[in-house]
DNA sequence: TAAATAAAAAAGACCGGTTGGTATATTATT
DNA sequence: AATAATATACCAACCGGTCTTTTTTATTTA
């Protein structure tokens, strides 16, 4: 049985989520959160300890919604490669291009505005990020051994360039809010992985 | 002469460029503003209107100084890749490596904090980038009417990607804070060009 | 099934400190 | 003497957070 209080938890996420992606983590007060949920100070504060409390609260939901967009129907493809091409293909078109946070994508923009003002939260987006290009790195490798790539490249190199082009579509998306932007990203990664192959 | 009047303006600029580089705009307090510069907040308001009036003040001597670092003994060079690739490197190695602003990349923070905030003052950012992708989108043109690059290639979306990686590079730089990032960023753009080449 | 009770949830007043900005007075510089 | 530059006191609104009281919900007992 779901409780009221999980349930209010909830509402408090879901609505910081949208208002930290849009208005900025220091930009948006406990206030806009109490009228975005309709709560009272008492009300939230039963639930969170701190605004910081909320947030790596909401920086877990984020990631369990990026999660299930850029790592759907991936296991299922054999080939390294096309599974990169797959994941990279959800996370432009499916994640940034579907504006599934208003603001944009919610790990960029945290990860510029913490940084530099909390170490701790910056760093906790920023091991989510080399997460992801570990895991690129490690399909990379997997093609690399089946023979797909040309001899002498930087996994990690490569990796990491993924991921900073990614960041880069993420800042610049938010801004132009042209889907071009997202598509012409996914054109070049794409190229630059073909010339990769074999 | 220089009167008392512009060096006090100059001062605020100069801190003001700080702070908002490190802490941010929102989050950097005209108090703060106050402290660095020993004014009181007559003294302030007597050159500024208003907070935003410092920000544009403070894009401006932005831009000077990226300007200076971005296209030092560019002109000069004849060959339309290699002043892309030269430029590049500035922008990675001058620029951004060299912690410049010590907050990162004045612009991209900016952009990521001000996008959803102000779109007169992200637009304003944004255009800066614009205008660098169209000058990078030109050299591309000149090597393509100089029978340097392969046939069928969109400049458009070259110039674009090469701007989304450098602004990705700045946002895992400021985080990372390792050297690496920007040459790791540099060693894949450059073979990302070198594959257009004839 | 209904009343009683315990526990969870929410309300709301309050705190000291800070926000960007203004108005007026005072001090330096021409 | 005129003007440019700066200081200071003040403003209402807001900041994140605490505390106590009230209300709602869930559980137990009759």
């Amino acid at each position: 049985m779901v409780t009221k209080g999980t349930q209010t938890k909830q509402k408090v996420i879901d609505k910081s989520l949208h208002l930290f992606s849009v208005k900025g983590y220091y930009n948006t007060s406990i206030n806009d959160i109490l009228e975005a949920t309709n709560l009272t100070k008492g009300g939230l504060y039963g639930h969170f300890k701190s605004k910081e409390d909320i947030w790596y609260a909401v920086y877990e939901q984020a990631v369990t919604i990026w999660k299930d967009i850029v790592f759907k129907d991936i296991k299922k493809i054999q080939n390294p490669l096309k599974r990169i091409e797959k994941a990279l293909d959800n996370d432009l078109r499916n994640y940034i291009g579907k504006d599934v946070f208003e603001g944009g994508c919610f790990f960029l923009n945290m990860l510029v505005e913490l940084s530099g003002q909390s170490t701790a939260m910056s760093n906790h987006v920023l091991k989510g990020m080399i997460g992801f290009s570990e895991i690129i790195n490690q399909w990379l490798k997997e093609a690399h051994d089946k023979d797909m790539l040309k001899p002498g490249l930087d996994f990690n190199d490569i990796a990491n360039f993924i991921v900073v082009s990614l960041n880069g579509c993420a800042a610049l998306y938010i801004s132009v809010r042209d889907p071009e932007i997202w598509k012409l990203t996914l054109r070049q990664i794409n190229s630059y992985i073909k010339v990769l192959k074999k």
